[in-house]
RNA sequence: GGCGGAGUAGCUCAGUUGGUUAGAGCAGCGGAAUCAUAAUCCGCGUGUCGGGGGUUCAAGUCCCUCCUCCGCUACCA
C-alpha cells in the first residue's frame, strides 16, 4: 500500500476565499486525497489557516477584536466553509499553533547552529503614529520617476518602476495616512539561501518531470541578476512565532517576530503534529521523518504559481539546511489563475464568487465539477456563469444524473426495486466492459499524474459509454420479446451506477454518496477488474430509486447571479 | 524594463520528441429512440493554428521578429 503525504497551500486567515484562491490548491489536493484513498493508499491530508503578519493584525484591527480572537473566529468560519467544499483533510491546523511555534523555532536554532543564518542590521520605515514598522506596500506617496501620486513603497502601480519607500515624496502610511514616518535602524535575521544555491538547483534540475510553471518559476529565482538571494526571516511585528534560537532567547531579538513565510510553510509538519495531538493520528513522524519511517511516503504539494518561489526555494533551504532528516517535497503541482467574467477575481473590490457565498447559491458538487474540470493547468482559465450553467446542466444533470433516473426508474417500473435476475450478457456487454477497462486505466493514470482536467474529460466520457451502451441495448424494447434479456441490461446498468459512484467520489462525493445510499452499497473498493466489478450487485439484493441528482441551473438564475456578483460584496 | 505563461472552430480547451485529410466537449443543423430531469444516442466542422519572415522533403509543432493578454519581479501573503 503507497504512503501519500498530501498538503494544499494554506489559505491566509485575512477573510473568505474566492473560488480562483480554492481551484488552484485546497479542491484538486483534495481531488488527489480522495483518489489515492479510493485506490486504497494511505493517505495523510493537511492544510491550515496561514495567520501571521501585518494583514491578519490589521484585519483584527478594522473588526475591532484582538488579532488572537479574530484568527481563531476566522479559523473556525474557514473550516466550516471547506467542511461544505467537502475538502477531505485529516486536519486543518493553524500556524498560529504551539506546536508551529516551537517547531518554526527549532528550525531556527539548527540553521543557526548550522550557520545559516546571519544578523542583518537595516533601516526600516517606522510610523510612530500607527506604532508599527511599515512594510513596503503599506506606505504610499508621490513617484520619483513619473510622479503618479499614489505609488507604493515597493512598486509604482503607474510607471512600474521599482522603488524604495525612502525615494518616495511625501510618504504616508496607507495604514492611518500619517506622514510623520521615519527611518529607523532594526536588526534582522537573514536566510543565507545564496549558500545553498548549488544545492538547490542540483534538486530542481532533478525534476524533470515536474509542471513547466513549477521549475521555470524556480530557475528563475536561482538565476535572475546574482542569483538567489538570502531572504529576512523576522519582522518587527507583535502577532507571529517570537523570535528563539531553539528554546534560548535569541539576543538582539527581543520582541521580533518570524517573518510568516518563514513559519507558514514549517506549519505542514507541525500540522501533522496537531493532527495527533487532536487525537486523530498516533504518529507523525512516519509521515515526515526519513529516519522514522517516512522513506517510503510519497509528498504532493498542491499551490498556486504565486506560492511557488517558497515552496521550491526557501522551505526546502529550510529542510536542507537543517541537516536533519526531514521528507522533502517530491512533487509540486502548482495552478495558474482563475479569472472571472472577462477579468480578475478582487477580494479588494468583491469581484467574482467567494466560497461561502458558492455554498448558498449551490452544493458543493456543482462547483467541485466546474472547477476541477476547468481548472487553469496551462494557463489561466475563465469562470463565466453561461459557461458554468451549460457544463453543470449537461455533465452533471443529463449525463449522469439522467442516467442514474432512468436506470432506476426503468428497473422499478419493470421488475421493481430490485436486482432483476435472469439473461446472460452478451457482445454489447463484452464491448462496454472492454471499452471501460480502456477508459477506467486512462482516467487512473490521468489522475496519478494530476492531470485535473483530463481526468474530468475521461470521467465525463465514461458516464456517457453507460447512455451509449443503454441506448444501443434498448432495454425498454428488448422488455416486449425477451424480458430476461432486458433483465440483464437493467442488472448491468445497475452496476454501472454503482461503478460511477466509486469512481466520481473524488470529484463529486456528495453524489457519490448518494448512490451508495440507494443500492445500499457497504464497500466501495476500486474496480480494479472492471467485469467482476460490474457483477458485483447481484440479482435479489434491494435498491432504492434516488432522487434526481442534479438539478439543472435556470437561465434566470443564472441571470441574476451574473449581476449578483459582478461588483460589490455584500 | 527583466523573466515566465498564453494567443488553435461561435464558446471552453486538447494537440507527445516536426510527418498522412488539425481534434474533444458545448452551442448549431439533420436523423433515431421514447426508459429518463424534453433528459439520451447517431451523423454533420473549408478554422489565415495572433501577424510576418526563415530552416526543412515536411511546421500548430523548430529559429528570428513583431503584436495582444496574463502572471511574477524577492518587505502583501
Amino acid at each position: 500500500m503507497a504512503r501519500h503525504l498530501i498538503t494544499s497551500a494554506i489559505p491566509y486567515i485575512n477573510g473568505i476565499k474566492h473560488l480562483g484562491n480554492l481551484v488552484g490548491s485546497q479542491l484538486p489536493a483534495d481531488l488527489y486525497a480522495r483518489y489515492q484513498r479510493g485506490r486504497g493508499n494511505e493517505v495523510l491530508f493537511l492544510c491550515a489557516t496561514d495567520e501571521h503578519g501585518t494583514p491578519a493584525e490589521l484585519a483584527a484591527t478594522k473588526a475591532g477584536k484582538p488579532v488572537a480572537e479574530y484568527c481563531a473566529e476566522m479559523h473556525d468560519v474557514q473550516a466550516k466553509i471547506a467542511e461544505g467544499f467537502r475538502l477531505s483533510f485529516d486536519h486543518f491546523g493553524r500556524s498560529s499553533s504551539a506546536q508551529n511555534r516551537e517547531l518554526t523555532q527549532h528550525f531556527a536554532g539548527v540553521l543557526a547552529d548550522r550557520g545559516l543564518i546571519r544578523e542583518v542590521s537595516e533601516t526600516q520605515m517606522y510610523s510612530p503614529e500607527d506604532g508599527r514598522y511599515l512594510p513596503d506596500r503599506y506606505i504610499e506617496g508621490t513617484c520619483p520617476n513619473c510622479g503618479f501620486d499614489s505609488a507604493r513603497g515597493d512598486q509604482c502601480d503607474n510607471c512600474t518602476k521599482q522603488l524604495d519607500p525612502v525615494d518616495l515624496i511625501n510618504p504616508h502610511s496607507t495604514i492611518s495616512g500619517a506622514t510623520n514616518l521615519e527611518m529607523r535602524e532594526t536588526k534582522h535575521l537573514y536566510l543565507r539561501q545564496s549558500e545553498m544555491r548549488d544545492e538547490l538547483q542540483t534538486w530542481i534540475d532533478s525534476k524533470a518531470d515536474w509542471p513547466v510553471l513549477t521549475t521555470s518559476i524556480a530557475k528563475k529565482w536561482l538565476n535572475d541578476g546574482d542569483g538567489l538571494q538570502d531572504r529576512g526571516i523576522t519582522r518587527d511585528l507583535d502577532w507571529g512565532v517570537p523570535v528563539k534560537k531553539g528554546s534560548e532567547d535569541w539576543p538582539g531579538m527581543e520582541g521580533k517576530v518570524f517573518y510568516v513565510w518563514f513559519d507558514a510553510p514549517i506549519e505542514y509538519i507541525a500540522c501533522s503534529q496537531e493532527w495527533v495531538d487532536a487525537g486523530k493520528g498516533d504518529d507523525w513522524q512516519r509521515w515526515w521523518r526519513t529516519d522514522a519511517g517516512a522513506e517510503d511516503v510519497t509528498y504532493t504539494q498542491f499551490m498556486g504559481k504565486d506560492n511557488v518561489p517558497f515552496h521550491t526555494l526557501s522551505f526546502p533551504a529550510t529542510i536542507l539546511g537543517s541537516g536533519e532528516p526531514w521528507k522533502l517535497v517530491d512533487y509540486i503541482k502548482s495552478f495558474n489563475y482563475l479569472n472571472y467574467e472577462g477579468g480578475q477575481f478582487s477580494t479588494s473590490r468583491g469581484r467574482g464568487v467567494f466560497m461561502d457565498q458558492a455554498l448558498e447559491v449551490l452544493p458543493s458538487d456543482y462547483w467541485r465539477w466546474w472547477l476541477l474540470s476547468h481548472a487553469p493547468e496551462s494557463s489561466d482559465s475563465e469562470f463565466t456563469w453561461e459557461n458554468f450553467q451549460a457544463s453543470v446542466n449537461k455533465d452533471l444533470a443529463d449525463v449522469l444524473g439522467n442516467f442514474v433516473s432512468r436506470v432506476t426508474k426503468f428497473a422499478r417500473s419493470k421488475f421493481g426495486e430490485v436486482v432483476p435476475e435472469g439473461g446472460d450478457f452478451g457482445a454489447q456487454e463484452e464491448a462496454l466492459i472492454a471499452d471501460l477497462s480502456e477508459r477506467i486505466t486512462r482516467y487512473q493514470t490521468m489522475m496519478d499524474e494530476m492531470e485535473v482536467r483530463k481526468s474530468a474529460q475521461e470521467l465525463r466520457a465514461i458516464w456517457a459509454a453507460g447512455n451509449e451502451y443503454l441506448q444501443s441495448a434498448a432495454p425498454w424494447t428488448v422488455f416486449k420479446e425477451d424480458p430476461e434479456r432486458a433483465a440483464a441490461i437493467v442488472r448491468l446498468s445497475l452496476n454501472l451506477i454503482r461503478l460511477y459512484a466509486i469512481l466520481s467520489a473524488p470529484f463529486i462525493p456528495d453524489a457519490s454518496a448518494t448512490l451508495k445510499d440507494a443500492l445500499k452499497l457497504d464497500e466501495m473498493s476500486w474496480p480494479d477488474d472492471v467485469a467482476a466489478a460490474l457483477a458485483t450487485l447481484a440479482p435479489g439484493e434491494d435498491f432504492a430509486v434516488p432522487e434526481n441528482l442534479f438539478r439543472k441551473i435556470t437561465d434566470e438564475e443564472r441571470e441574476d447571479w451574473q449581476s449578483r456578483f459582478s461588483g460589490k460584496r455584500d
